[in-house]
DNA sequence: ACCTGAACACCGTTCAAGT
DNA sequence: ACCTGAACACCGTTCAAGT
């Protein structure tokens, strides 16, 4: 055996263990069918464990969800940084972002787009992901102020517009509601891409503005 | 006592006292927490009861969800009676009437925005609901290429945003990402119009075009 | 037809006790 | 510090039995 220890009584590393043990299960059986017990079973660990590391079941299901607000943000960073020239570039890049990730992380989607979160209370970790996330977007939009698109708009409008508009569309593909059951990537991305385009350049306007 | 039976063995309309008695039990409980047992108890009937009215638990909460998307139908079928010449009034009142529900049931949006849908079974009374609120949306939009407006857009593009926005908006409200945590009425509507005006003449057109 | 009570196999959470 | 086993008060669902 090597000096580093494994496998010692204290697991060292409980919490994520946890998470990623989670993601399984919600494939399996769903937000409403999962258990913290089964979770625990599945990590290897007695069914109390978990507690030593979340408050509750609630928090660990909040702990998943802020991945994914937390992808939306780190989308508009990676979007600005790339693009750092094309603002309506950044705007769709992080959209698409947003969406790629909820693609290839339905589970995740799965909890994010449920409603287990706490009744309220603005300190709590998912409202701070998901504020990080709008300003990430704010961000993006005042980029395009300054660059002179967007016109006299109100950034407030222009934010809660897009906003509105990526997560409606993530979240009914996420569901099911539209693009079919499976839809492909490529399917999914130019649906989104007409989505931005219309929202770009408005309902009543000539698509290529 | 009067001919007509009252308070008989039978319950006589279950179905419906149990959709009633669900909604305090929503307000109290959330919809992770609500159970069917304490909807039984709450509407005075035995445990085991509510099975004769639904296959499952998913299956009463589903009834609840349906409510929701039967009113973005009927919102939309309102709005054209209401302003059979003005297909851009049909477009905006479909989507203020569809927030006005939700926000005078936050239970039944509670339960809609969950994620204890049925895996997909494209049969479920969900999608048949989601489907004829989106028929209505398809009509509001034929409406307004009838009548000249939407350029030479596509309607599959145009209903596909206008219901991401819809959606998006009234889901972000309704979990209290935005608009704070008890909106008023006023407030919520203004902020729809906002984005409504925002999506009608798009990010990067002068607002009043 | 419609409703009930007992029963089964689960839950989430707490807590004294172990290493 | 971190983990466990027993215990508590619940669940959803099934089923033979009652009216």
């Amino acid at each position: 055996m090597s000096r580093r220890r494994r496998k010692t009584y204290h697991h060292g590393d409980l919490r994520n263990a946890l998470l990623k043990a989670a993601i399984p299960v919600l494939a399996r059986k769903g937000v409403a069918g999962l258990s913290l017990r089964e979770v625990a079973a599945s990590a290897g660990v007695s069914h109390t464990a978990p507690y030593r590391h979340f408050r509750n079941k609630a928090a660990l299901l909040e702990a998943i969800a802020v991945q994914g607000h937390n992808s939306l943000r780190d989308g508009s960073l990676a979007a600005q940084q790339k693009w750092p020239r094309d603002p309506k570039r950044q705007w769709i890049e992080t959209g698409l972002n947003y969406l790629h990730f909820i693609l290839e992380n339905p589970e995740i989607a799965q909890v994010m787009f449920s409603n287990v979160l706490p009744r309220k209370s603005a300190d709590s970790a998912l409202h701070q992901a998901m504020s990080e996330a709008i300003q990430g977007l704010v961000q993006v939009i005042e980029n395009g102020k300054t660059a002179g698109l967007y016109a006299n708009r109100q950034t407030e409008d222009l934010v809660l517009t897009s906003l509105s508009t990526v997560h409606g569309l993530v979240a009914l593909m996420s569901q099911g509601f539209i693009g079919g059951a499976k839809p492909s990537p490529d399917q999914a991305q130019a649906m989104a891409i007409r989505v931005a385009e219309t929202l770009w350049h408005g309902m009543v306007s000539p698509p290529s503005g």
